[in-house]
DNA sequence: TTGAAAGCGCTACCAC
DNA sequence: GTGGTAGCGCTTTCAA
């Protein structure tokens, strides 16, 4: 591990020179070749290998670029999916020449992105990854920072560039195609408006309900908490009211096993008595006796734009803050069919 | 993103003095009250966060520790098992106030060290994970750099730190285990004994054996390829030997599937005609209806200990490279019971 | 062709 | 209490 000078000395020329030569600067070709030989041979022999911090700190690019979690990394790497992202992040930036910089949220501020000041000048860019809260205050601080970051999510404070799934649109698909099955009680299943994606899924179902001139009942709108147990409550619920929805679109994936669960348990088959649609597809625990009909888009594809982002961001190729949907598409099974009875859609309009 | 001159330069004060406020490093307390308060505050107004790069340069130190790894994050991290022990490293790095750099493989060369000189300066120390080839050329350069490195490996030319799980002991307790139910003819399955797993793993093996007098058949030790194929064509081999082993370790857990199969396809019962044991309990897809006795190691917790050994490097509190293994367990199950008859012990002998 | 020197931003030692 | 200054190891501009 010698240094620069040292081999500069030990050839007696000087680190300018041996700086050149090393790093094959365009000015190197103006060095003598058997300078250029002697400095690159003794570099060699006294294994020199470049002090990466003080080039960085010399030009100003670390070559490195940041991923922040706003969840612990046992939590993000423990989900077959979501560490999918940390995977393709990790082939692209690397491919670029770039290194990786870790960094996640700890101990109890769960779903808050961590503060990044230990990552000041030690990263070219920044990626944010992990469910944004509307209430992060560690987010809005991001925006004097000089350097390119990519939210990975969406804060209404955030200036620099977004990129996320398509929500929107995929509530939109999901609620259409309930629609065009001729399904008019439509019951929407989701968790609490705020972080960002819940509330774009939610108004694409209002959109498509909307487009149709329908206007959703309060009591079709079934907020509740995240997993099994919340969606079985909310089913549970739909399921209860006078009028139940002869559809049910699970707007946030984790809820679906257990809305399924309580339909089951009310004796209800899929489709035949009611048609169920799920947004994530990469839940690993669906159940295998019935395809779901779901709203598909891929954690690996998400990490892929991201980063294609960030990099661009970096290149110059983009010069201001950027916002980026990714596509998500419909994909049917068979958990979705014509509503059971017309019956049902004239007592509905009989009622407005 | 104001630099500390700048603040220095704004409240009218030297640098030296701007650091040790905002470092509130000892020499702190003599500094007056009034211009601690304006320094902390411009600091605060300009926004001011320390440029790492720099103040590591300054230091020496880095606070960063690389992880190195011998295939491409998208295998590494598809693997529920093997992921953990990124989670692992990541959680306990990041509490001792470390960062992480990610370094992995590329290309072609699956299964070899990349090149780890980009990481050259920006960390203080290295984890390098995955199995390690004997002709790995990456490896053995490790040695003259003067950073701590732990291998979580094993490597005839490394001369740093070493972490591994216990495998000999593991080839030994389940040979043991089975020698004690009364078994004498014991087949062992492996991969080839290049990888330094695999081949302690045999020697527990051996050494089991040997404290019992016994002499392993050469036919008894099948080398076959990584994989159910592999596991499932050793088996069948095993079998078809004029006396068959009255049990089969598989010792590498990967195989043990395919081996089960060949078993099953026999038409023998796992554990009434042979009995069956496994090395590597983290198999996911090992089947559900037995309960395979293993020899039972985690991810989670060599990744663990492999970060308090470089965490202990990098403090000093250890001066020279050392080695540790994770200790194994036997986790019994119902694939081992008592040989068939006493008669196949007999006719063993009888063949001395 | 080669080298001196400034500077990247910060730390730490030493003098005032 | 406060400030000057010498680096950390390297890049880059400008002279020689």
């Amino acid at each position: 591990m010698a240094t620069l000078k040292e081999i500069a000395q030990k050839v007696g020329v000087s680190v300018s020179v041996a700086s050149k030569v090393l790093n094959n600067s365009r000015t190197n070709a103006r060095v003598s070749d058997s300078l250029k030989q002697k400095i690159l041979e003794t570099a060699k022999e006294m294994g020199y290998r470049p002090h990466q911090l003080a080039r960085a700190l010399a030009k100003g690019k670390t070559y490195n670029i940041g991923i922040v979690f706003s969840y612990p990394p046992h939590i993000f790497l423990r989900d077959l999916s979501s560490s999918q992202i940390v995977a393709a992040v990790w082939d692209k930036v690397n491919k670029a020449g770039y290194s990786i910089f870790l960094k996640s949220a700890r101990g109890k501020k769960l779903g808050y992105f961590p503060p990044i000041d230990d990552l000041i000048g030690k990263v070219d860019g920044l990626l944010a990854i992990g469910p944004v809260r509307e209430d992060d205050e560690e987010v809005p601080r991001w925006n004097d920072l000089k350097i390119p970051i990519v939210l990975v999510g969406n804060h209404p404070k955030f200036k620099g560039s977004v990129v996320d799934v398509d929500n929107e649109l995929g509530g939109y698909l999901a609620t259409k195609h309930l629609l065009a099955l001729g399904h008019r009680r439509i019951g929407l299943i989701t968790i609490s408006l705020e972080p960002s994606y819940a509330r774009e899924r939610y108004n694409g179902y209002l959109r498509a309900l909307k487009e149709r001139g329908l206007q959703p009942k309060e009591e079709w709108v079934q907020i509740t908490e995240i997993g099994d147990e919340g969606g079985y409550k909310a089913a549970k619920k739909l399921l209860s009211l006078q009028e139940p929805p002869s559809a049910i679109f699970v707007s946030v994936g984790v809820c679906a096993r257990g809305a399924l669960e309580a339909i089951k348990g009310a004796g209800l088959d899929v489709p035949k008595d009611i048609s169920f649609i799920a947004f994530d597809r990469f839940m690993e625990n669906f159940p295998k006796d019935i395809q779901i009909t779901t709203v598909d888009w891929s954690f690996y594809k998400l990490g892929l734009l991201s980063t294609a982002v960030l990099l661009r961001l970096l290149n110059g190729e983009l010069k201001a803050p950027v916002e980026r949907r990714l596509p998500v598409r419909l994909i049917q099974g068979s958990s979705t069919g014509k509503p059971k009875e017309k019956m049902a859609r004239k007592e509905v309009k009989n009622n407005e």
